[in-house]
DNA sequence: TCTGATTTCGGACTCGGTACAGTTTTCTGC
DNA sequence: GCAGAAAACTGTACCGAGTCCGAAATCAGA
């Protein structure tokens, strides 16, 4: 279906795109908490009531978890005889080595918005603790996670954030996605190692 | 000086405690997100306003930050020759060893109300990434962190996170205090060993 | 007791988010 | 093409957290 079936639907996916194209400028010209959801509507020509059924919150403006890798899936979905961190370790590197496919403008205008928003990160975490919390039971194999599983999911998760939050910050201050792309894989490399191998290995301090 | 000094501020410590009292009665009957601060102020016989200037949020009602471990403070102050890793274990283990000296019920109290605080975490992380970021700059001496800083930073950070959560977990759900204070012990060695000697050290799987 | 500084107070305000009833628009079956 | 069901849109009223302000009460020092 090409044409997306129904004037409803086109309708819906215009106005969800006008919302975000207005959501997204008015961001970059003031920043994240100066703009208003009553000022969104506005901009986007639709009732404020409208725009929460769009959008659940102020946050999911801007944090798109469409594109969404969720560590415990991927574990509890990996090929057999490969370990988690192995399954995880690779989906990450795949992930990286796939050509970023959005539109890089919107991307860059929404990594800046995060990237200077400093009442957004208390929401992404809430969102990684789930994710976190997913992944301990998985790596229990769905029973109360004991120590070692809790202890690896948190610092699976946070060493994941780590380098993404790294790759954000690179692109943030200007540095060429190609550049940043690289490194990225470097970094997914190290992270992974670090925590299989142990800080012992990779500190001199 | 015994007396606290003047009138004035021993009622406003006894106000502070009314306050406190009253807020903790209230969340632990009907939970923190069904108690508001208008009703917290009313229980202390105080106006919402002034309610207000003792406790700039409603977070701050539970999480008293004054009893606040700094892992930064605690690797920037180490002694000479032990790296961050053992600083932090020590000074984690020490903690563990230490009786519990605050008020237990009150203790109590608090942990069973943030134990089922959804909308609590976000506070909470909020502060856990400032910690986090200063651990990495102090692990990079004060220069722009590395990756390697970033990363043994979170999972520190992480860790000790899972660590604490798993120990207040265990309180709020009966755990006698005797038997989870032995388990925290146990369970921060585990964690920093970790941490320190890889994953592949520690698991099967 | 008078004066000046703090504290407290009530009330009005902002902003994110929810609830609802009524209207418009689109879809569907004839 | 038309009637009615279904969905989307709107205005408005509401809630709770948090801020701000002017006025009143309280305290400290002389």
């Amino acid at each position: 279906m090409p044409p997306p079936e129904g004037l409803r639907e086109r309708k819906r996916q215009r106005t969800r795109a006008a919302i975000t194209r207005a959501a997204l400028r008015l961001f970059a010209e003031r920043g994240y908490d100066a703009v208003t959801m009553t000022e969104i509507a506005a901009a986007a020509e639709i009732s404020r009531a409208t725009l929460f059924t769009y959008f659940p919150s102020k946050r999911s403006l801007i944090v798109d978890t469409e594109t969404d890798d969720d560590p415990a899936r991927i574990v509890a979905e990996r090929a057999g005889g490969r370990t988690p961190i192995d399954a995880l370790r690779r989906f990450y590197l795949d992930l990286a080595a796939a050509p970023i496919d959005a539109d890089a403008g919107e991307l860059m205008a929404r990594v800046a918005v995060i990237a200077e928003a400093p009442g957004l990160a208390a929401g992404l975490h809430h969102h990684a603790e789930e994710q976190r919390r997913a992944l301990a039971a998985t790596l229990a194999d769905g029973a109360e996670p004991d120590l070692l599983a809790d202890l690896l999911a948190a610092e699976i998760c946070a060493a994941i954030a780590t380098v993404k939050a790294r790759f954000f910050r690179a692109l943030a201050d200007g540095t060429p996605m190609a550049d940043a792309h690289d490194r990225l894989a470097a970094e997914i490399a190290l992270a992974f190692d670090l925590i299989e191998d142990g800080s012992r290995r990779h500190t001199t301090t």
